[in-house]
DNA sequence: CATGAATGAGGATTCATTCAT
DNA sequence: GATGAATGAATCCTCATTCAT
């Protein structure tokens, strides 16, 4: 490998790569606003700045890149949310935790988090992402029951109480999406309070 | 006008509310399945087992009839929240009354409240759909604040609250209508409790 | 036949000739407001004041409609141009008399005029109703013809007189009809002088 | 820029170009035949040899394909009469002059004439197209008066005139169109002569 | 006999996908 | 490899015609 081809690589590769990234973060902010269905892929080109043709030079169809992207967005929420968690620490501030890195992800990629929303169990996802989608959700569940079992948590069926968290955070993060609440540290902190009251024991 | 004609107008006029209101339900479940835009009007038409040209008979548009049933099913479920609301009871009261209620809507309706759940903000809706959206969420949130008002409930910025409770009331029945949890009146009590603890003073 | 049947028989027959010629007048206006393919059947019903399945008691089909619409006017018309002409009068008074004779039905029956000048030819027409066309069309070169033959007449291809004549009388009712003249007495003989000097010998 | 980039350009261009010309040629055609309501969309692409969704790359829309035709073809008309028109010329000249030039543009283009014809005053023409039809006919009809104002033609209404001689011109192009008669030169100038005595003072 | 609600074939238009350049 | 013009299947909608009342 010299110089030469090292540089190629890296000027090349880039190329290729920032033109799929464009592909699905048009797609990304496209199928957001509008649905899936709602979406015409000449459209995402427009958006993307390619021809509409390239688009399937990345992706089969546009139910394969509405899965793709489905999958890249779940796995790094997941990856987030599970890497490095804090097994040992108490459960109240695992919860806090969990509630952090959750709405760090909502923060930085609020359209990422809008798209997963929207598009959960969505009928043109592929078993793959859906295999991904049951993973991801049962490891953050997991994580509940697991604070549950110690006892600081009502005893109440665990889907319960992930229904009610869960759903909290998504109202919370709506309300800030569509510009009824900033979303100040404050507020996410208090939010996170009045969630842990919630379900405490 | 013998016995006859009264008999047919009996029969004949139910016959055509029969059909719209076939229409409205088809349209309803299919929207719910699928989304509007990945809803095809033929296929309502086989759903309501009517032709596909009746369903212009009754709705202008496939936009019409999703605005028609957007309105009619959020200012029933208006109604069912706001008409005899008990003004003078106890704050604690009033909240339980208010998720009661919606609950019930919840259980009777399930996939009225999933519709008006997915069409929240959908760009197809028409300005009259947007005025009763607004007029049914703004009283909604006013009994929220009216409950607040009394010192009751915990100091916060009410929209932050809302989408708290709302939204804990969305994940509630959205694991019930995914089957992850039966919704028994011993859970709806529950949910309800942990809500109140959720934003309580 | 008394009194009584003889009463029926005035009030019912009318009745169902009022209804049939409902039909073809309204269908006269708007074949000419908006062409035949630019017409639905249940506008015709609706500007005839019956209900849209009565026309299918009087016609078989919108062409058979337009076809007997087409026929009637037509034969009106060549009626009109034909019986009782002087077939012996000065070959000048002759004229004359054809361009009154077209000129009164034409002032009459402006709407019956422009129809008979759209649908000349048109695709829809049936063999029957070509074929009074032609008879009457005929007829009325065949009258030039005779003009022409006591050598009046510009000795040039009868056709080409024709289609002077019949085109400038159409061009001068056409410029009536879109109100850019008033179509007196006057203008009327005055149209008929010109057209007289473009062919006379 | 090598020969083949310059190759390509050349004929890449006049494809897109031919493919345009085809729609309008199509279109002219089956408008003239059966009307703008009796002809299909997908007609039109068949008989210019495209796919339907192509048609709709070139026009917005059935209407605007339309409107485009009538535009470009009553522009070249218009061009054609009045462009390098003897302004100075005797007044019989002058006549002469503008029934060959309309007999050229309606014996080069019949088509193109009969659809000028069939489409004046359609309700589905635009604001645009209205214009332009203004235009051009007030344009021709200007002219007819600058040859009236010298008092060599008849006193009478312009209008009328106009209507006169048009509507004979008109009569003489479709008894040629449909066969009646040969459109020979002699025949031309013979028809052209005889409008002239119909209006000469 | 009159009606007009119901229908489905057919029309205008869109859009996922392909392919020649 | 990238493009975007071309396509036709699929969509929304209209309307000639039928038929139960």
């Amino acid at each position: 490998m010299n110089i030469h081809s090292h540089v190629a690589t890296q000027t090349a590769q880039p190329a290729r790569e920032d033109k799929r990234q464009a592909i699905l973060d048009a797609a990304l902010e496209l199928f957001v606003e509008r649905g899936y269905h709602g979406t015409a892929v000449p459209e995402v080109a427009v958006r993307a700045r390619v021809g509409a043709g390239t688009i399937y030079r990345y992706f089969a169809s546009k139910e394969a890149l509405v899965n793709q992207l489905y999958r890249e967005r779940k796995q790094e929420l997941g990856t987030r949310l599970l890497e490095g968690f804090p097994a040992r620490a108490p459960a109240r501030d695992q919860f806090g935790e969990l509630w952090r890195r959750m709405m760090a992800f909502a923060r930085e990629n609020p359209r990422a988090w809008a798209f997963l929303e929207l598009h959960h169990h969505a009928d043109y996802l592929d078993e793959q992402s859906r295999a991904i989608e049951r993973q991801i959700d049962q490891g953050a569940e997991a994580l509940l029951r697991s604070v549950q079992a110690r006892g600081e948590v009502k005893n109440l069926e665990p889907s319960l109480l992930v229904g009610i968290v869960l759903g909290a955070f998504v109202g919370v993060v709506r309300a800030a999406w569509e510009g009824r609440i900033p979303l100040s540290d404050d507020q996410v902190a208090a939010a996170e309070a009045c969630c842990w009251e919630a379900i405490r024991a």
